[in-house]
DNA sequence: CAACATTGCACAATCGATGGTGCAATCAAC
DNA sequence: GTTGATTGCACCATCGATTGTGCAATGTTG
């Protein structure tokens, strides 16, 4: 293994080995050659000794020049989550589809850091962005628009840029119908025994809850209040919130809405801490996917969001920027207990299942 | 708002308005103006300018001339997994405490395309890079070392870089103690009733594999053969390797040990093809944690590993390269059934809990 | 006040690519 | 054989920063 750590080659370095100029090298590599009527010999090679040499652009100069970098970014407001890790996955398979490089950040729910971090990725000169869950959508925008940053929203509308978005109200109607409908099978069941836990005070939060309460009042015939808590996206919020009404009425409500997996978390630290207690007889409804979830030992409805075709909208949307910010809904899936669904990693065949173990 | 969608300020503009030297300014920018004897109130002059402007140096310019980047990379298998989504979310917490800027891709458990999306890295001129879980990490050193960029390896150990790894063996001998322990006090249990599902030829299945089978033989005072079944990390391809023993026992093993959580997700798979089976007498170890996985209807023991220590050595092996590879262990922690571990999102406060929901 | 040291900054090369422009050599047409 | 078109490429400015070097102005010393 000759380890020649030599420095990378440049243009100049093939310049100087096949006797053409750097300007005739850069055009054959990047492929404009023909635009520029380089014989096809000269290309030859110059593209056979760029092999030989094991040569590779350096990204950072081309960028600079002409001031495309090829990076696009992903700003997430965790990984740590099957949701925005399952679009972290998608993102970037769809990136390299289209022959960028993802950049994928996150904000960590933070208005500055989502600022810092933004700023940090318009340093790098990206060449657009995909804005996910951000506190402050618009604040984003601001930035992107003063650095001339093609940028949609995703997930969480803005008002100021394009936004492809779940159908929260939909799917949450959808949820609520489920989870209600299923617990009436086990009993009688009234306005009083549903409840929602989690979410804040964004587009999202409000259309589910408007969609909870809306499909509420669809069953029970009645408008219904103080059948909502909001704890933030808190997995320690959300616990303490279960732990205060366990507190009152000893017991868990017979059937639920929790606003996202991050909610739901804190349901399962709940449950740690009352380790003699059954919930046999609940029925949980997630604004959210994870497989696990779905085969806990009370009934879990789901939702989870078409990522790949949300993202899909998205590339759309940066490649023909509409004259208005348009605001696409895309459906989500109403996952039924018991349910694996497939994910992005299935798309992956694994080769070494052929290879004997041990 | 004004929109001034102006091209960004450089460091000319600056040297315009403030009268200066675009080298003064650059010194004045990145810290270096005392070292080069520029006044205090010229420096002074030229910050509030800078403030003013909205400057922001160009990282792609910087990084050309100066030959550093302030770019961080980690390679993961695939993000959408409990255990490489908080790797993620972890290293991006160190590393912008370190002042990087971390690039997160995957490889997608390809070879050629680890080494595709590498390169894209070095393309970019990263200064580091943390490569985690990848199938082949000494061609990916190959490719670092060419382009000597500094790296460590993360969970999975190669033999040409310095690496961080958890102590599979260790954990996998707990792990099989535990879940064996835990099926005896249910009641009688021979070596036949204890198996492994999942893992591939790579060095954490091997260690896992052979930490099983030491615990095995500890317990039961034999040495067992034919309990393992490799199925590589693919939720499918472990759905079917379950299939497979049911079809042949009418019945899960007891007590198995299940490679990773995305092997875990082959077993709610199988379980979702068999909705009037009952399963309530199986013992599963997992070695990889989710939060959801713990509250199963029957016994999950889990291992987790310690992601900040894994990943502050790592850094801190990039910072004090050592002479020749070494190989560094952190102890993974075990993780009874019903448990809810904090995670890296419990360093975020959500202040958004204050405000009052719709 | 001459000689020298120090202060404070400007100049210009450079990183590795891109792309507009210009020019010699070849070719075609009359 | 002159003119004009075409081919094939080289030259050079440029992107926005960093950094080694040089030099005038000021300060210090005797």
């Amino acid at each position: 293994m000759t380890t020649r750590e030599q420095k990378k080659a440049t243009i100049y370095d093939l310049s100087v080995v096949s006797g053409a100029s750097a300007s005739t090298v850069s055009a054959v590599l990047n492929g404009t050659w023909r635009k520029r009527r380089i014989s096809e010999e000269t290309a030859d090679k110059i593209l056979s000794l760029a092999k030989e040499h094991d040569y590779k652009a350096n990204l950072q100069a081309r960028a600079l020049r002409s001031s495309r970098s090829g990076l696009t970014g992903l700003l997430l407001p965790v990984y740590d989550n099957r949701f925005f890790s399952s679009m972290a996955q998608t993102f970037e398979a769809l990136a390299s589809k289209r022959g960028l490089v993802p950049m994928v950040v996150s904000g960590r729910r933070d208005p500055q850091e989502e600022c810092r971090t933004v700023e940090s990725l318009i340093a790098y000169s990206i060449d657009s962005l995909f804005i996910a869950g951000a506190t402050d959508p618009d604040g984003v925008h601001d930035l992107c628009a003063r650095a001339g940053l093609a940028h949609v929203n995703i997930d969480l509308p803005g008002s100021k840029a394009s936004s492809v978005i779940a159908d929260n109200r939909q799917g949450a109607v959808a949820l609520t119908q489920a989870i209600i409908r299923h617990a009436q099978e086990i009993g009688p069941l009234g306005p009083d025994d549903v409840f929602l836990f989690g979410g804040r005070d964004d587009h999202a939060s409000r259309e589910r809850i408007a969609g909870f309460h809306a499909a509420k009042a669809a069953i029970f015939g009645e408008n219904t209040f103080g059948d909502i808590e909001i704890t933030g996206y808190s997995p320690g919020m959300t616990a303490a919130a279960f732990e205060r009404f366990f507190a009152r009425h000893r017991r868990l409500p017979r059937c639920f809405f929790i606003n996202s997996s991050i909610n739901f978390e804190g349901l399962l630290r709940f449950m740690a801490h009352h380790p003699g207690e059954a919930f046999g007889d609940i029925v949980v409804g997630c604004f959210d996917y994870d497989p696990f979830a779905s085969f806990l030992p009370f009934p879990v409805y789901m939702i989870r969001p078409d990522m790949p075709a949300m993202l899909d909208k998205g590339f759309a949307l940066l490649d023909a920027p509409p004259a208005t910010p348009q605001l696409i809904m895309v459906e989500p899936q109403l996952v039924p207990p018991r349910t694996a669904l497939e994910g992005p990693l299935d798309a992956l065949d694994d080769p070494s299942t052929l290879s004997p173990g041990s």
